[in-house]
DNA sequence: CAAATATAATTGATATATCACTTATATGCA
DNA sequence: TGCATATAAGTGATATATCAATTATATTTG
């Protein structure tokens, strides 16, 4: 087998585990208890309102059980609020609270921040062509499997 | 905050849990029973005799409380043996065991295929690309983190 | 040498990932 | 209408990620 550490696959594991480390901490340091996996399911909530867990679950690439659990948690914490979808009683009708707002609108543009941090010195052609390349793994992924 | 669907760190995500999918699929459809992290860390080990979980941790790319679970795990699913390193009593010395050796032999070449497969129709020229921009990345995140 | 410090690994707590299975409800078709 | 099937969400089991704190041992230094 040749070398993990030779291979794509390590440089992109590499490269988002040091994003995730990175945008975490400055999350953290701001004085912010939300991870940002958290952050991330309440901004798609509030860009699409109605929006279902199964949808939730397609947009973040997360597996519908995660979700599930996230969404618990931020019920749990006060970010979320949870009522039956008076249509669809399979469905629920998620919507942020007063403090998820206030919280999501605060951690914005740190997160905003990050990620203009992190791709510093990329420039507009690189990040066309790494997201070409990466779509066409995806797919290749994705086709075969 | 920009749409998380249109940062390049969700086309990352993307692409290395498609590939994570993707290769964990094919493993489990030989019959191993055996997750890819299991498998990268046997491969670890063959192949630097005498490393040490910290030094597994950094080659990994993961947090050295997962090797030491990880690491439990494989040995009791008899996978690794684990003795005390006599010069130092803080460490362990970890070796495949025939079953752990001739699993990983037997899964080798499906992992070779996997990523060979998952990396059809990009050129040469663009892994090079991909692995710059990645590490170009990588570096912002840890520098400024 | 003894105390301070550093290092290797473990543990506990919490969050997330993934699979398979289940439950509840909705929808489509005979 | 009534049953088969599809869909939304939850649950259980297991694996992994991350942080902080702890334990055991080694190394450094006064």
């Amino acid at each position: 087998m040749a070398k993990p550490e030779q291979t794509i696959f390590y440089n992109i594991e590499e490269s988002i585990k040091s994003y995730r480390q990175f945008a975490q901490k400055n999350i953290n340091d701001e004085g912010y208890d939300i991870t940002i996996d958290q952050g991330l399911i309440l901004n798609i909530i509030q860009e699409n309102p109605g929006i279902s867990q199964k949808e939730i679950s397609r947009r973040a690439f997360k597996d519908h059980a995660s979700i599930t659990r996230i969404i618990e948690l931020l019920v749990k914490r006060d970010f979320l609020k949870r009522d039956f979808n008076s249509e669809d009683r399979r469905r629920f009708d998620l919507s942020l609270t007063e403090f998820g707002k206030d919280t999501l609108t605060k951690i914005e543009p740190i997160v905003d921040l990050n990620r203009k941090n992190a791709i510093e010195g990329v420039s507009v052609e690189e990040m066309e062509l790494l997201k070409n390349i990466l779509q066409k793994i995806t797919a290749n992924c994705r086709t075969k499997g």
